[in-house]
DNA sequence: GATCCAACCGTACAGTGTTCAACTCGCCTT
DNA sequence: AAGGCGAGTTGAACACTGTACGGTTGGATC
């Protein structure tokens, strides 16, 4: 995991795993299957990092917000995650336990069969989507070694300028961001998306 | 993306592709800087699948629908999509317009300024993450060569039992889901969640 | 006919995940 | 005390990866 934060998903490899261990690279071939094996044990460990509230302490909605936050956070400290974990099937225990404790929160909210599924899944999904996008975001920034501020205007100007050609209401509303704090965009963003999607859960109840 | 479809994202590589053009492996290189150039080409060419009605022809609500299922299609139809999608920032031309026809979508339900991009970003992350949990389930029933029906079988077997010992209300819901059709509750979660945030969209309409 | 250049190719390099037979070392049994 | 067993480790080797580099075509231009 301290490889994968501190060099990205390609910083993985069995060799600089094993130096790091101190140990010969084959050895780890005892403890884990294969190297896929290996990565649902670190993915598994992340799920182990956010925090799912018990639904007396802030009610469901609180409870909710609180853990999607935690969530997203979670992603944006390990930003390999949402590339790591696209294609694999997760039923490691930590998973299991945000599964059982997301449920115990939107059954709280009073869903019950297979809406309670539903919406601990839809709920996971968008966070997972929102913060994946934005994992990438940063790590795009992080890897052109630019400041933020100087990645983000550069951007801005490459897409107005590809933009304004075919799609200029598209380039405007782009041009209308500048100035911007983008961290703070990202944030409301995601807050605001939470809100409807939790919107809709409320009425349904 | 022939590769990719067929033998997964392991499948594609330089000299691959070269003997799948009759031509020499590092030839490639000629027309494309790095994989990763590459692969943001067929991320784009992706892209360009899903198809984004115009408001006039089913509404603002009905288009973001259609959107939504043409979008969670076109990702079972390549589900290495999410995966080789994970940590790259996307602004190919099919991205593009796919952003701009979709804000022209939401733009016609009402919102503007702020509001327009995050609703449009969340909708489109919604749809990422669920399609993308989709599709990496399919992708493992798939590469373990059983039926959809044995496979959900077996995992929910697993499940329960590791889900039994310490949360045994967890197991018992897994276990109500005996006998119903994975694909179509799967279809069913997506309209759900996207009914959902759909909803609260118009709530702050 | 000479020049030029876009396009292509073979070789080579460093690095990858994984297999396999050999090896060490501590503990248990006789 | 001797022997054996098995958990844990290891280095060499294999097939493969992305890519840098120098050299080679074939056709257009002057």
């Amino acid at each position: 995991m301290e490889l994968l934060d501190q060099e990205g998903p390609a910083g993985l490899s069995m060799r600089k795993l094993a130096v790091k261990l101190g140990a010969g690279a084959t050895s780890i071939y005892w403890h884990v299957e294969t190297k896929d094996d290996l990565l649902e044990f670190v993915i598994d460990e992340v799920f182990g990092e956010v925090d799912v509230p018990d639904p007396e302490v802030a009610g469901w909605r609180g409870g909710a917000t609180l853990f999607a936050h935690s969530f997203r956070a979670t992603i944006l400290r390990h930003r390999w995650f949402p590339g790591v974990l696209g294609g694999r099937a997760t039923i490691g225990p930590n998973a299991l336990s945000l599964a059982s404790r997301a449920m115990a929160l939107l059954s709280a909210a009073g869903f019950t069969g297979f809406d309670l599924q539903y919406a601990v899944s839809s709920l996971i999904a968008y966070v997972l989507g929102t913060a994946g996008g934005e994992a990438a975001w940063r790590s795009a920034v992080n890897d052109s070694g630019k400041s933020t501020a100087e990645w983000v205007a550069e951007a801005r100007g490459q897409a107005i300028e590809a933009a304004k050609r075919d799609y200029p209401e598209l380039g405007e509303h782009i041009a209308q961001w500048t100035g911007t704090d983008p961290l703070a965009v990202h944030s409301a963003n995601f807050a605001f998306g939470l809100d409807c999607l939790l919107d809709g859960f409320a009425a349904r109840l």
